[in-house]
DNA sequence: AATAACGTTGACCTAATAGGTCAATATAGA
DNA sequence: TCTATATTGACCTATTAGGTCAACGTTATT
């Protein structure tokens, strides 16, 4: 009995494991190419079928294992008892970019879930999906202490253009991260203009006296 | 000769041109398939290759007409003596609203400039950016009247932060359009759903005078 | 009605790529 | 040196790619 992809040393997996996750996240479980996973983590593809039995089985594999650490390295580490929705991101923010050292294309997880032309993974996946709680987006924004935000707001306006600041902000970070070649990132500077962004977030929303 | 596609009458120039833009969009160059281009097209694969002489052309065919569409019927009737930003983005959407009546993937014209794996096709792309001025996103926050943003706002960041919700905005539009299967859309409802959100975003930037 | 012209397509070509297998090699440990 | 494991190039079949072409159906002209 071969060697299974979790049980490879990790630095072998989490070759695999991104290669994998980039590939199906950027087209899909039916357009992705097994050829291209196999050489972007750097090894041949008939050793990585002995990894893993066949396309389906990786594709659930790298499901299931970044489903499993985003739980654990993120979901359980936020601190939802904090109700600053722009320090409930930040945390998010530091939570994820730690994450991203390890596992750049974490950020595209959740194209995993879209349908595919495979009627066997299509009914794993809604397994899966249904066990999953609130998404992250709702989560993330619920039970903040709005008594912070300037009187006469629309709340729930708020929140979406919170949220769709958020996904551009996420995306200039992203960007700057992949555009980089180097792997010797300014992280510093990155929370740095983290910071800036969300106090010029409190002063847009919040009362003076809330910022 | 044959016909070629500018010639055909305006129905079926439009569904190969549709159709060619997803799938450029969706997939690039490289991927988008002219099989299914021609399905979609609702015509053969045969005769759409009566029309262009290859899928190169095809591809330039596309780009050439929407660049020269937009500049007819978006920038040239865009009003940039408006100096009120959320007027303006008005503007602009009712704009690109009218044109996504007839093509619905107009939105996605942009990603027709990404570098191709065809030397060719860079190389006829390049040309063309070249010739383009600034691009839209900068034009539209240029020169816009700053005065009636609250005093102590960082202008630049507000700028982002506004183009941010707007490009999340866009895709909930774009959402709702392509997922109503029905062709008889609500316009009016969405023109007034968009005019709540830029009631919402003065309230949020303007000092309440310039509301 | 016959013919010419045009519009349209299914079947086909070759090349590339897909997922997946396997015999053979390279390497390491005993 | 032998054995066991790690690794891969070459290969299999099926599908899809871009593109061609002979043949068919439909109009229009004589």
């Amino acid at each position: 009995m071969p060697k299974k992809l979790l049980d490879l040393d990790p630095l072998r997996r989490n070759a695999i494991l991104n290669a994998a996750l980039k590939e199906f996240a950027l087209k899909g479980f039916d357009k992705a190419s097994t050829n291209i996973i196999a050489k972007e983590a750097g090894i041949s593809k008939a050793l990585m079928f002995h990894y893993v039995s066949n396309k389906q089985e990786l594709f659930l594999l790298v499901y299931d294992y970044f489903t499993e650490l985003l739980n654990k390295e993120y979901f359980m580490k936020m601190d939802f008892t904090e109700k600053d929705i722009f320090d409930r991101l930040r945390q998010s923010y530091l939570l994820q970019i730690e994450l991203l050292k390890q596992y750049p294309w974490i950020f595209e997880f959740n194209k995993l879930s879209i349908v595919t032309n495979s009627y066997e993974v299509n009914k794993a996946l809604e397994k899966r999906v249904n066990k999953k709680q609130l998404s992250c987006d709702e989560q993330i924004f619920d039970m903040i202490d709005v008594s912070k935000f300037r009187a006469g707001l629309n709340i729930d306006k708020c929140k979406q253009i919170i949220l769709w600041s958020n996904i551009g902000f996420t995306n200039q970070i992203l960007d700057e991260i992949r555009n980089s070649k180097t792997s010797n990132l300014d992280y510093k500077q990155i929370i740095s203009s983290l910071d800036e962004y969300f106090d010029e977030l409190r002063k847009i929303f919040y009362t003076s006296s809330s910022e």
